[in-house]
RNA sequence: GGAUGGGUUCCCGAGCGGCCAAAGGGAGCAGACUGUAAAUCUGCCGUCACAGACUUCGAUGGUUCGAAUCCAUCCCCAUCCA
């Protein structure tokens, strides 16, 4: 569905994987796809500004509902004028819903059909999540992409519990459609189904039919080998709308996206990257590389000599490798950027990889580079 | 010269007759991390032919079935008195 606010454009498809390339205009800027959305649940990017996020060149980042929610609270965010001022980022920005939190945090959660009874992780206090208000809260943030309240079965879950969290995501994702109200913001819906072909398509149809401007593509990446995340994307897609963008939530790792494109996803966040960065990783053009091991203290080359980050530019493996010892927030700062940007730039990569018919080619030699 | 308190595995520091290769912390080494309760978490951390054995608690000698723990002497360190 078009508005005046969203369009998808499906610019062209590999003829050698099938791989989508498109842009999606958002009320914040266009967004080239495939592309990686690094995540900022609080309201940042973890150890970034949004200046080093245009540095690197991200064009649209993420955002929680379920977090800001609990703090500092979607009143004042919009009392700020809303997520793009109070965090100071004018490009596009998309809320999850806090559908993750109710798998993630399971144990201080009651789901019921009307839906989700959580206790804070801040200090314990009971609050209830319904698509509804779930809707007027992303609606109070202000991003352009929102995605509907959706339950994130466990894996392993067996097929009647995935089945019936799937129902229930598709009777969430039709009273999210009806709350929504703003024409600016773009209503994602989810699909689910867990490990279950059956359901995915089930899923992926139901959805369909509901017509939304996006689809996330939920539940995966919970803990099941990579090959039936893999077979699950290609069991379903053929039921993805084709003129839709297709957000596969929170892969992933280098070689899961481009698995995923290959697969016809066109989006991905995930917070890998800045996660593993505060914690002394890098990923780079041969691999990872934990740069708080002793084989790195004499190497007084780039984290990665492919790479044209501000970190890899200017700095050795061995003073990131001090600083991580000497616990300094730089060595977070440099990695997280190095990190994001290896990410973008590979999406980049791929895209130019798409526009040439090679995506599968690209694939081979990335793989015998060691990228991934 | 005298008095007192100390010397414990890389460092700090518990232990004060057997359950001690010796608490805890630090440092060191390695691993995990995929819609972020994560600058977090986990493991290793005397040696080896490793479900066992061997060598350690300033040094030497002794008491005891058994000592890091008790005794003697010596060597260092800290504080105080002359």
């Amino acid at each position: 569905m078009e508005n005046k606010y969203f369009n998808f454009e499906l610019i062209k498809t590999c003829k050698q994987s099938g791989a989508r390339l498109g842009i999606l205009h958002t009320p914040h800027g266009d967004i080239e796809t495939p592309c990686f959305m690094p995540v900022g649940t609080q309201a940042t990017v973890k150890a970034m500004t949004p200046r080093d996020l245009k540095e690197v060149d991200a064009k649209i980042i993420l955002a929680n509902t379920y977090h800001l929610y609990l703090r500092p609270g979607h009143k004042l965010v919009e009392e700020a004028g809303g997520l793009h001022k109070f965090m100071s980022w004018d490009r596009p920005i998309l809320t999850d819903s806090g559908g993750f939190q109710v798998f993630s945090l399971a144990k201080m959660n009651d789901i019921r059909e009307d839906g989700v009874m959580f206790q804070s992780i801040l200090d314990g206090s009971r609050h209830f999540f319904t698509p509804e208000s779930v809707m007027e809260i992303e609606e109070s943030l202000g991003a352009d992409i929102i995605m509907a309240f959706d339950e994130c079965a466990p894996y392993p879950s067996d097929h009647s519990y995935a089945k019936a969290a799937m129902d229930r995501t598709h009777r969430w994702a039709e009273r999210c459609k009806k709350a929504h109200k703003r024409e600016d913001q773009a209503l994602f819906g989810i699909v689910q189904g867990n490990m279950y072909k059956d359901l995915r398509i089930e899923s992926a149809k139901a959805l369909a039919d509901m017509d939304f401007i996006g689809y996330g593509i939920g539940g995966l990446s919970v803990g099941e080998p990579k090959p039936v995340m893999y077979e699950m994307l290609e069991e379903m897609m053929p039921y993805m709308p084709d003129n839709k963008p297709h957000y596969l939530m929170g892969v992933g790792s280098p070689d899961c996206l481009v698995e995923g494109v290959i697969r016809g996803v066109d989006m991905f966040d995930c917070v890998l990257q800045t996660r593993i960065a505060r914690n002394g990783l890098a990923l780079t053009s041969n691999g990872k590389h934990m740069l708080r091991n002793a084989s790195y203290a004499h190497d007084f080359t780039p984290i990665d000599n492919e790479c044209d980050c501000y970190a890899c530019k200017n700095f050795t493996r061995a003073y990131i490798r001090h600083l991580i010892k000497a616990n300094e927030i730089l060595a977070s700062e440099l990695i997280t950027m190095h990190n994001i940007r290896f990410t973008l730039r590979l999406m980049e990569q791929v895209r130019q990889a798409i526009r040439e018919d090679r995506l599968l080619d690209f694939r081979r030699e990335l793989i015998e580079k060691g990228t991934i």
